[in-house]
DNA sequence: TTTTTCTGCTTACCA
DNA sequence: ACTGGTAAGCAGAAAAAA
DNA sequence: TCTTCCAAGACTGCAACA
């Protein structure tokens, strides 16, 4: 049973009603009396307020073949739980029409024993449909409501009392404002630090030493180990308890709307709700007096009542992963790619030894402060996004940090439903499921280049070539193979989609792209304020735009549709193709194409011609599709797959004509490659982009390989780097990074699926697997050069050099031989 | 028995 | 858990050569 | 069983935190 928050007054009077705006911050419901309220927190003038919200109810929609039943199912009672009332409504599933009974209930709990009676009891019963939808996701979706937006409110003082430390009011009617006023959200970001010795980090047994908070008000680091000058911003406190109840003091009277961390779901708060609940501090920052609540077991989340947690690393992780240029996600590597500022330099064996010996403890507060910093920096840039796509999907800004693609689409499209009239389609079940994830089906068409130096390069690129090809040929589940008067027939043979009415897919994607538009129109006049948030917005729009193709193959949906996937890359790779076909038929040569990409020499033709021929494209393209110029490279370089004379795909390099360098594919952008391969590609791609003579870049490879083979590259340059998959038992073969994690385990290091294994190859041994080493047990020059030379260095650069018609093996055996000379 | 070639597993990229 | 397409290293097996 | 909620699965995905 819940603890009980509300208490009903003895008395009853006729209560002013008050009229006032209102900023919608977080959502909860409590329930008392077997009533559910909703509890809205937002503010009111500035002050944080609680309205409780008792006119909306959970329900779910009931197909029945026998309409009757309807009066058995108003009637059902069950303990505590009960059907509040009925009405029918005219839904679609996908095409089909259906005269449904939503039933509303008197709680969210009684969702699931009326279903089931529901479905046991009544014999006319046929599906249930959307009862899987939580009670605050309908209520937002249902109103269109959202975080962080303005709302016309009528309440009146509550009939309750409330142990709530905020004000708390009940609410009577709700509405958005038609003026929507920018709000800027006040953030406060948290970071801790423990004294974790071992590889193992313990809340069980390890103190927190250090907190830090930031916001704009209130930069600082809080210890409990007094010791001599501190820095200004360092604050002592009595001892571990007294600080984690100072820092929730200090939480409180910041009186912030969103707090922020790094990881703070899975490190964080769940350490501080432990180590409070260890040492007896009081740590209760909710405003019902609530402290921070952790679910989940492996994927932890923690939440505050009243204030929005938002974990940076999580939404970083979920949606901003690929646009985010870094081998690691780590608080140090996208403050670096995102900040373009550094984590401070931290020496942990030092910092805990300060700590025993009572020494400055000043470094060690800084590196605390700083990473809260970063935090707070980091959250400037991306809580705008992140409420964005919370307005979009009707999520609250929580979800939509933690959220999957595959959620925001799934709730966005939730949220447009009632403009069709349509329902979810129902989930699959086990069988079609696994049928679903039996299938695949064909993809884009990547064009075969012809290894070679190219000169004054041409690109062009499609945007957003799925969603307009599912807008031009109105694909969408409930058009595919549809009966009709106008048809368009999908390349896929057997497959044609509807066109005598707009699809719903279609519908909802073509106003993503409209908006997108409109944002991009008016961001160019905006002050930077109105630009942060137009930003997030077009943001938040394309995200969702490009991820919805994707749900057409998702298999755990109920918009599944295999016929619209294969469709939508059928046409993808039949307009790219008949483009390509047209540009090299019209005497200009096609030097590669990845999926809505074309690369363009004029072949000896004029500029003009080719950007006439692209027009007339254009023309004929249909819908929105459209081709657009990308851009003009003064040289390009495409090479040859190991082995063969054939062009590689997605392996190519380009320089723009101000000399900036673009690579794709190579060596130079994998992680799992050493950083002296990387170094040594990178250089000699510059090299023959801005088309330096061959004798300097042989002069330059010569120097590299005499440097390794007099093993004056330093250690760090050789450290290669992988990424552990899997547990090292489920290995079926031992690769060398599966050596390294092993060697790394019996050092009694952490070597769990996740972790990025680092190495060395070494002398010792006959497979590569046998001279691995880990970085910390290899002395300066302990590499093997011959490894490094042939297997690091040649690779990575001999397809290269081969463009040029510099023999990179030939050379390499040359240098080798003369150094032995030069040795003997 | 040694060397070369092939295959499958694996990682990490491109779009 | 949005999708498919691709390169390439390495281990280990299979095939070919010695 | 997850120290709570409605669904639904039950297992592995990834990689971050000191």
């Amino acid at each position: 049973m819940k603890a009980q928050t509300l208490k009903e007054t003895a008395y009853s009077q006729k209560k002013p009603t008050m009229k006032s705006k209102f900023i919608l911050l977080d959502l909860d419901y409590t329930e008392f009396n077997n009533r559910v309220y909703l509890e809205l927190t937002g503010r009111i003038n500035g002050k944080k307020t609680v309205l409780l919200y008792d006119k909306f109810l959970p329900y779910f929609y009931v197909e029945l073949s026998d309409e009757s039943d309807a009066d058995r199912i108003k009637q059902i009672k069950e303990g505590d739980f009960y059907v509040v009332s009925t009405e029918w409504l005219e839904k679609t599933i996908i095409s089909e029409e259906k005269k449904l009974l939503r039933v509303y209930l008197n709680t969210p709990r009684a969702v699931k024993p009326i279903k089931s009676i529901i479905r046991k009891e009544i014999k006319s019963f046929v599906q249930i449909y959307e009862a899987n939808i939580v009670f605050i996701k309908r209520f937002l979706v249902d109103n269109s409501f959202s975080m962080f937006s303005q709302y016309d409110i009528e309440y009146e003082k509550s009939e309750m009392e409330s142990n709530y430390t905020q004000p708390c009011f009940f609410l009577k009617s709700i509405i958005l404002s038609k003026e929507q006023q920018a709000y800027s959200p006040k953030v406060l970001s948290i970071d801790i630090e423990t004294l974790s010795e071992g590889e193992e980090i313990n809340p069980e047994k390890e103190p927190i030493i250090f907190v830090s908070l930031y916001s704009q008000s209130l930069q600082k680091a809080f210890t409990y180990q007094k010791y001599e000058n501190p820095e200004n911003f360092v604050e002592f406190c009595q001892s571990e308890k007294a600080m984690l109840e100072r820092i929730c003091e200090c939480i409180k009277e910041q009186d912030a709307d969103i707090i922020t961390g790094y990881f703070s779901d899975g490190f964080d708060l769940p350490y501080i709700s432990k180590r409070a609940r260890i040492i007896n501090a009081s740590f209760q920052p909710g405003y019902d007096n609530s402290g921070i609540r952790v679910t989940g077991s492996s994927f932890k989340v923690a939440k505050i009542k009243g204030i929005t947690h938002l974990d940076i690393y999580r939404f970083i992780r979920g949606i901003m992963n690929a646009s985010i240029d870094s081998d690691s996600l780590s608080l140090a590597a996208v403050s670096r790619v995102l900040l373009g500022e550094e984590k401070h330099e931290a020496d942990f064996d030092s910092f805990f030894k300060a700590w025993k010996n009572q020494e400055s403890l000043n470094r060690f507060a800084a590196y605390n402060l700083q990473d809260s910093r970063l935090c707070y920096l980091l959250s400037e840039k991306i809580v705008p996004s992140i409420i964005e796509l919370g307005k979009l999907s009707s999520l609250p800004a929580f979800q939509a940090c933690r959220s999957s693609f595959s959620m925001l689409v799934e709730s966005h499209l939730l949220k447009r439903e009632k403009e069709f009239s349509m329902l979810s389609p129902p989930l699959p079940e086990e069988s079609e499921l696994r049928k679903r994830q039996r299938t695949s089906f064909e993809g884009a068409f990547v064009y075969q280049p012809s290894p070679g130096f190219y000169e004054s390069l041409y690109v062009f690129d499609f945007r957003s070539l799925y969603p307009t090809i599912i807008v031009s040929h109105n694909i969408s589940p409930e058009t595919v193979n549809r009966s009709s008067k106008k048809k368009i027939d999908s390349p896929v043979e057997g497959v044609w989609f509807s066109q005598d009415k707009e699809g719903f897919i279609p519908y909802v994607l073509k106003d993503l792209i409209d908006a997108r538009a409109e944002i991009k129109r008016k961001i160019a006049s905006a002050d930077d304020r109105e630009k942060t948030i137009l930003n997030a917005r077009q943001y938040a729009l394309k995200t969702v735009a490009n991820a919805t193709w994707g749900f057409f193959a998702y298999p755990l949906t109920g918009w599944y549709s295999y016929d619209c996937a294969r469709s939508i890359t059928a046409f993808g790779r039949h307009y790219i193709t008949t483009i390509i076909d047209k540009l090299k038929k019209a005497g200009f040569s096609v030097i590669y194409s990845d999926t809505d990409s074309i690369f363009v020499c004029l072949d000896g033709k004029e500029e003009k011609s080719l950007m006439q021929e692209i027009d007339k494209i254009n023309t004929e393209l249909p819908g929105i599709m459209e081709l657009n110029f990308e851009g003009k490279f003064s040289t390009g370089i495409f090479v040859s797959t190991k082995g063969t004379m054939t062009g590689a795909k997605k392996r190519y390099a380009l320089m723009s004509q101000d000399g900036a360098i673009s690579v794709k594919g190579f060596e130079t952008i994998r992680r799992n490659w050493s950083e002296i391969g990387k170094e040594v590609q990178m250089k000699v791609l510059e090299m023959i982009l801005s088309k330096k003579p061959n004798n300097e870049v042989e002069s330059y490879i010569k120097d590299v390989v005499v440097k390794i083979r007099a093993k004056k590259i330093e250690n760090r340059k050789m450290i290669i780097t992988t990424q552990l998959k899997k547990p090292i038992s489920e290995y079926e073969s031992r690769a060398p990074h599966v050596a390294a994690a092993e060697r790394l385990r019996e050092a009694g290091k952490r070597a769990a699926p996740g972790t990025i294994i680092s190495y060395i190859v070494c002398s010792e041994g006959k497979k590569i697997a046998d001279k691995v080493r880990l970085p910390e047990e290899c002395e300066q020059g302990d590499y093997d050069t011959d490894y490094y030379i042939n297997n690091q260095i040649l690779p990575s650069i001999e397809k290269i050099a081969d463009v040029v018609g510099i023999n990179a093996k030939e050379l390499i055996t040359k240098i080798t031989q003369s150094s032995l000379d030069k040795f003997f």
